[in-house]
DNA sequence: AGCACGCCGACT
DNA sequence: GTCGGCGTGCTC
């Protein structure tokens, strides 16, 4: 009889490792306590996921747990529940995800420095040493240099062997300069303070009481928050104030880093109450942040995904705010929708979780009036003066608009284009037929590049030559009207001589847009052009005048979620929009304007709404169904496509009810180096979700070379 | 992931 | 022959 555990490493891999026990460790270690064990020929760390007596020795070999960092503190184990619930629903490798739970101080990871040594430099010399380790000495000559650096220099997938190798050789040193902190204690589950007896907050809007209730009752359940973004900010503030100082820690989830920074003011009101986490903060600052949640002197954290992993308890309230922005899915890194995270944490911790928007997902929206958990705080938000205008953007420019903007300029207003595509966006069509040439993929028109001629797909990333002729009727075909954001900034600049113009948008680097940005905020550059990237970066109620260009292209996305996404691009420029009276938006369609820019733009969700879930009953897509997309990757596109086949082949045989939608090769697969094939599935009871994630499951351990992630649409 | 192992073509 | 580059499979 001895003691055994199973353990959990960092790696993309799904199974559990089992190690003996060593006699001096029984007792110290538990469930999330962090050991340290040999794997193969290495030695790593890892998360225990389980302590267990064994009568005896299973049939495998059984290696013994080296050792368990002394100044290292236990994972609380609803966290390493929650990674292991998450990595379920998400198929995500566990241990990826239970290492976003590291606290800061263990996650330094020691810096090597590597050095040339007399012998290296001899060696070298001689011209004895040829291929890698050749040039990896030879870089190493100039100075000293860390093993990253080297491996991106020379386009190498491992380094470690070379350096082993030449390491023992005498050729070089490595030495390595870590700088270790000790992490604070977390607090226990008996932390909560209840101190005095709660007291709610005054002035709370009589809608919003349901959610206090739930609050105060502690037994969970999920709400859905919408109205105007400082209706709903007022009333989550108070409630979250609520929450910290009688129930428990509030986690307060956005989609981005951006949106974060946006909310600074509302942190700074809570003071040292209040902290911020996301997973680029300086070290320092994540750390101080860390200790203030850690003790309990913090008890609401803003962050990002990777708060949800935060030790702190009792959890009593999340909040995910913006809750329909597609950034809550993220597919690198451990692929998992951090809105479908937040469910699992709040459910294992029977906290409140409220999901808040001006806009929600529509599935959302339907779910949560269904089951009369829909809370609308009312309140238009900016509401500016709209005028439709159905004419060409450039002539617009000569003359309309001109006449419109000049006086705004003059009077120091600041003016925000919201152009729908990069660069100049041109398109290819046929003059005799009207033939517009589309991806073969996407149904989408090709754009046409300026420079070289060629077509690319906007979408799936496709590229082909021009053709010459319309397949059609034969005719010679004819770049159609540009107007993308590089061709408005010029139009710009004839119609407004002498006026700086700013174009931001995704691409131009990050020092370059910080330079923009700059110039915009000081009021320098007050007139600008930017995508749908600009306004995640630029700042609200900074501009007087908003000009839409052809937002209704977006309507055409070949997605069925096109719809609600245009409305929440137009909801969000309007943010942009100063607050007062008196700002002016001028919407740009190529045709009469469509219904849902008209109620994006006068805040009239519901009644966008009732149309939407029209459409959506009518084709069959979700909340009425479910749509499931599967990704294969493998370390060869030709072992992505094998696996694929196999897949296909077999749902279609096991799942009757299914329908396919798919499978295409996915945009990343176009570029060289990556290897993905997506497919898409539709599935007619919630039910079947479940069953088709465990046949994925099933699949994988038959296949363990391909990658796999899901992500679902209910 | 990262490492070992084994296969294949280039070059002493 | 054998060295280095690259694809595959395993790690308690």
């Amino acid at each position: 009889m001895s003691t055994y555990c199973e353990v959990l490493f960092p790696l993309p891999v799904f199974q559990t490792f089992l190690y003996r026990l060593p006699a001096e460790l029984t007792g110290k270690v538990r469930v999330g306590s962090k050991v340290v064990a040999p794997l193969g020929s290495r030695k790593l760390a890892g998360y225990v996921l389980e302590v267990k007596e064994l009568a005896r020795e299973p049939e495998f070999k059984v290696r013994e747990i080296i050792s368990c960092p002394p100044d290292s503190v236990a994972l609380p184990e609803v966290i390493v529940k929650f990674a292991l619930e998450l990595s379920e629903r998400s198929l995500t490798a566990p241990g990826l995800l239970l290492e976003m739970a590291e606290p800061p101080a263990a996650r330094e990871k020691p810096r090597l420095r590597l050095t040339i040594t007399e012998k290296g430099l001899k060696e070298l010399v001689s011209g004895r040493l040829k291929g890698r380790r050749g040039q990896i000495l030879s870089l190493l000559a100039e100075r000293q240099l860390s093993p990253v650096y080297i491996k991106r220099k020379l386009k190498l997938r491992e380094i470690n062997s070379y350096l082993r190798s030449l390491g023992q050789e005498g050729l070089l040193e490595i030495r390595e300069k870590a700088t270790r902190k000790k992490p604070a204690r977390p607090v226990g589950a008996d932390n909560s303070r209840q101190l005095v007896l709660p007291v709610r907050p005054e002035g709370l809007p009589e809608a919003g009481q349901p959610l206090l209730e739930a609050l105060e009752a502690g037994r969970g359940g999920t709400f859905l928050l919408t109205g105007s973004l400082d209706r709903r900010l007022r009333f989550l503030e108070k409630i979250m104030d609520y929450s910290a100082g009688h129930y428990g820690f509030a986690i307060f989830l956005v989609p981005d880093i951006q949106r974060l920074e946006k909310l600074r003011p509302l942190e700074k009101a809570f003071g040292s109450r209040a902290a911020f986490w996301h997973s680029q903060l300086p070290d320092k600052v994540r750390n101080n942040a860390w200790n203030q949640l850690v003790s309990g002197r913090s008890r609401i954290v803003f962050g990002t995904r990777s708060a949800l992993f935060l030790p702190v308890r009792p959890l009593s309230l999340v909040v995910v705010d913006e809750e329909h922005d597609d950034l809550y899915y993220q597919s690198d890194g451990p692929s998992f929708d951090a809105r479908e995270a937040a469910e699992v944490r709040a459910g294992l911790e029977k906290s409140l979780l409220i999901f808040s928007s001006a806009c929600p997902r529509v599935s959302q929206y339907h779910r949560h009036r269904q089951s009369g958990t829909l809370i609308d705080l009312g309140g238009a938000g900016v509401q500016p003066r709209v005028s439709f205008y159905q004419k060409d953007i450039a002539r617009l420019l000569k003359k309309e608009l001109r006449e419109e903007i000049s006086p705004c300029l003059e009077a120091g207003g600041r003016i925000f284009f919201l152009a729908n595509r990069k660069g100049y966006a041109g398109y290819l069509f046929c003059p005799g037929c009207g033939y517009v040439a589309r991806c073969p993929r996407c149904r989408i028109a090709l754009n046409l590049q300026k420079k070289d001629g060629e077509l690319s797909c906007g979408y799936c990333g496709l590229e082909t030559q021009a053709p010459e002729e319309c397949p059609v009727c034969h005719q010679k075909l004819r770049p159609g009207r540009i107007r993308g954001s590089q061709y408005l900034k010029e139009q710009l600049q004839v119609t407004f001589p002498g006026q700086p113009v700013e174009v931001l948008e995704e691409g131009a680097g990050e020092k370059a847009a910080e330079k923009s940005l700059k110039r915009i905020v000081s009021g320098k550059s007050r007139l600008v052009v930017g995508t749908e990237y600009a306004l995640r970066r630029l700042p609200s109620n900074h501009f007087s005048f908003l000009v839409l260009v052809n937002p209704e292209t977006s309507l055409n996305r070949p997605d069925f979620t096109a719809a609600e996404k245009t409305v929440a691009l137009v909801r969000a420029s309007l943010e942009l929009l100063r607050a007062g009276e008196g700002s002016t938006v001028a919407a740009v369609t190529a045709g009469p304007p469509p219904e849902t820019i008209v109620q994006a733009l006068s805040g009239d969700y519901p009644g966008f709404f009732e149309r939407e879930i029209d459409y959506r009953r009518l084709l069959n897509y979700p909340p009425f169904s479910f749509l499931v997309e599967v990704g294969l990757d493998s370390r060869s596109l030709r072992g992505a496509g094998r696996s694929s086949r196999l897949l296909l082949e077999q749902l279609g045989r096991d799942f009757s009810g299914l329908e396919l939608l798919g499978p295409k090769v996915s945009r990343k697969a176009w570029r060289k180096e990556q290897r993905e094939v997506r497919l898409m599935v539709r599935l007619s009871a919630e039910t079947e979700i479940e069953e088709l994630l465990s046949y994925l499951k099933k699949f994988r351990m038959e296949k363990p070379s391909t990658r796999l992630w899901v992500r679902v649409w209910r």
